[in-house]
RNA sequence: GCCGCCCUAGCUCAGUCGGUAGAGCAUCUCACUCGUAAUGAGAAGGUCAAGAGUUCGAUUCUCUUGGGCGGCUCCA
């Protein structure tokens, strides 16, 4: 019998796995017990220290605000939080003082101690946190939840206290219902920790519940590396695309239009345009027909198609046409409603229906960038990325289910390449299946298990990174999601593959097969950049609003050295529009220092300079964004270098 | 939608313990003609988000509405 302070001098190691089971180090383990060391700089140990630092801060509000209730205190991405129910929200000037009071208790050192309790001892020492007794409850009904938050209250096998003590006396100063593990001692928080800032959320993360009021924290092993996650959160702050459009001009939501919906400025329209452009002739050369569709339809499409019963919510109100009423507001004449569509998706099922369909039609890939209205909740607002309206480039492919396995590995290769033509790099994806909860999934079980494992096979064969999500299929079918890493390490969701049998039963979708007999065809669904909207933004945040050349709104600004020079390089810069880069000449009044200053801030990947000196040699300079230069480069060459950095889409 | 915070010139922000406002940049004018991140001088620009209330008086206090930010919920 040895405890872990025996088995692990190591002043890094704060807690263990005993048998695979994540334990303090103040418990004891025998001879035939697995033992492994969990250091804090790992994925276990963060999340200790983190859940370690969430309690500290409960104590610290409770030791500010007696009244306080305690809801969850988990770990989380980076740091933790912890919810109270207070009756004051708390003020920033609040989260200075409960610091104030988290580092008196981290320096005092106190121990986290454990001890086991049966349900009546904690619902007594408890009583005055209604939460908890909440919590306890649930578990006695045998809730089972175990990846949840909640788990790190009650998840164990046995209900535990961990009372804070005092490192000497042994007087407890805190007590919490907590599984554990923790660090043994407050001290090893040490300084390497923040709050960052306070927000309500639903008690167990459901709108009908209560609100409380959450405050967030983050938490490292050292200073250094609380001072790299500020960097790295100011880093982000940087590239914020609703910072960086405003900044380059590139769209704006105008208050008059209202919430959610944008306007995209000329330069932000040449970085969509060429978006899209590039993105058309893909399509094209891969098989896709562009179709357009109507912004509104009558309410019999998404009734037939099933939204306006279970997407009600998510769409705009009906526009009520053709309706008459009489002069005491009697209705005369029965009107029709009209919705702003929120899917294109049964536009594209009525252009298949359009006619009869035989298997040669078949694979049938229509493409749109089709402009869908949906109404969201205002506070899920944000930036281009969460918008009321929006763009989708949206695929529908109809395709007879032996061309299932084959289709899709077609549009996952498909939308790769895409991706790598803008410049995305990192790819992961996500097989979403059926889980084995009942009424929740519709279609047969063959189609279930046939289609999931068309889709887990492509999947595969990337050799991409793969996860498999059970329960998270859309209920028609499985779907394949692919995330992507941006240039700082953020993870985005982009595009989804997803296979429907439900919309082509719902409208009774047909082809002639071979043999003459009436089949119905599977559906894919397919959005490659999800949201241009979306998409742009997601660009704009990677390059941090350096474009690779092809995309910049600005290729080329000519500056000329002093007025003289103006007809010398308005020359070079007619030339380079001639061969189709958007360049410009500033002859404005301003100094040169200032034309540079002014063109660097706005990200121009080239800048090109001519005085004297280039206008005798029939040469230009270039500087190039990073503040280098490049002098006496003969006008040909500089033309060739920019039209090749275009056309091989290339970073400068 | 919910909770909290916020909205002052085109932009970024000062300011007014209630007596109707100021800077820098951008804009315009003039002078300077200059070789790699801000030339100088001057001018113009604001019903202090909108509406209502309290008050002798509101940009300032209160309420309502709109918009934004951070979360929750939701999601492309």
């Amino acid at each position: 019998m040895s405890t872990g302070f025996e088995l692990f001098t190591d002043r890094n190691v704060v807690a263990m796995r005993v048998n695979g089971e994540l334990k303090d180090l103040a418990a004891t383990t025998t001879d035939t017990d697995t033992v492994e060391p969990v250091t804090i700089d790992s994925p276990d140990g963060l999340n200790i220290l983190r859940h370690s630092a969430a309690h500290v801060m409960a104590q610290a509000v409770q030791s500010i605000n007696p009244e306080a209730k305690l809801g969850i205190g988990p770990p989380v991405t980076d740091g933790f939080y912890y919810d109270f129910d207070v009756a004051e929200p708390f003020q920033p000037e609040d989260l200075k003082a409960i610091e104030k009071a988290m580092d008196r208790i981290i320096r005092q050192g106190q121990r986290f101690q454990r001890r086991v309790v049966t349900d009546a001892e904690a619902r007594a020492e408890l009583a005055d946190e209604p939460y908890k007794l909440e919590l306890i409850g649930l578990k006695g009904a045998g809730d089972s939840h175990s990846d949840d938050n909640e788990s790190v209250e009650v998840g164990g096998a046995e209900l535990t206290i961990y009372d804070n003590v005092d490192g000497k006396t042994g007087e407890v100063y805190w007590k919490d219902l907590c599984r554990g593990p923790h660090l043994p001692n407050t001290r090893m928080i040490g300084n390497g920790w923040s709050l960052v800032r306070n927000a309500a959320a639903y008690w167990r993360g459901s709108e009908k519940n209560k609100q409380l009021q959450r405050i967030y924290g983050t938490a490292w092993p050292t200073k250094d590396e609380l001072r790299e996650y500020q960097e790295r959160q100011a880093e982000a702050a940087k590239r914020d695309h609703r910072k960086l459009g405003k900044e380059l001009d590139l769209f704006s939501f105008p208050e008059e239009i209202g919430s959610g919906l944008s306007v995209w400025h000329p330069r932000g329209g040449i970085v969509r345009g060429e978006i899209e452009q590039h993105a058309r002739k893909r399509h094209q050369e891969g098989g896709y027909t562009y179709v357009y569709t109507p912004h509104i339809t009558k309410a019999d499409l998404f009734i037939t198609s099933n939204h306006l019963v279970t997407y009600k919510e998510g769409m705009f109100p009906p526009i009520r046409m053709d309706e008459e009423v009489d002069d005491e507001g009697n209705v005369t004449k029965q009107g029709v409603d009209y919705y702003l569509k929120p899917m294109n998706c049964p536009m594209h099922i009525l252009i298949y229906k359009e006619r009869g369909r035989s298997y040669r039609d078949l694979p049938m890939r229509l493409a749109e960038n089709g402009t869908v209205y949906r109404n969201e909740l205002s506070g899920a607002l944000h930036g281009l990325t969460r918008v009321r309206g929006f763009t989708q480039d949206d695929s529908h492919l109809f395709v007879t289910p032996e061309q299932l396995e084959d289709e899709v590995a077609k549009v996952l290769d498909f939308v790769i390449s895409m991706l790598r033509d803008f410049g995305l790099e990192d790819f992961e994806l996500e097989l979403s299946l059926k889980d084995d909860e009942k009424d929740k999934w519709i279609g047969s079980d063959e189609f279930w298990e046939y289609s999931t494992n068309a889709l887990r096979h492509v999947a595969q064969r990337t050799g991409l990174k793969l996860t498999e999500v059970p329960g998270e299929a859309a209920f028609y079918g499985p779907k394949i999601d692919l995330k992507t890493k941006d240039a700082i390490g953020r993870t985005w969701q982009l595009s989804t593959v997803q296979v429907d049998v439900n919309l082509p039963e719902r409208f009774e979708l047909e082809f002639t097969d071979k043999d003459g007999t009436k089949q119905r065809p599977i559906m894919i669904h397919r959005a490659l950049f999800g949201s241009i909207e979306r998409f742009f933004a997601i660009l704009l945040e990677h390059y941090a609003g350096q474009f690779p050349v092809w995309l910049s709104p600005v290729q080329v600004v000519g500056i000329p050295v002093a007025e003289a020079y103006e007809d010398y390089l308005g020359d070079v810069i007619r030339q380079l529009r001639d061969a189709g880069v958007r360049a410009e000449l500033d002859a404005s009044s301003e100094r040169m220092q200032k034309k540079i200053r002014t063109h660097t801030t706005m990200k121009v990947p080239f800048q090109l300079i001519a005085g004297e000196e280039d206008a005798k040699n029939g040469s230009v300079s270039f500087r190039f964004r990073d503040g280098t230069q490049e002098n006496g480069v003969p006008i040909p060459d500089a033309i060739a270098r920019i039209t090749t950095a275009i056309a091989d889409h290339a970073q400068v």
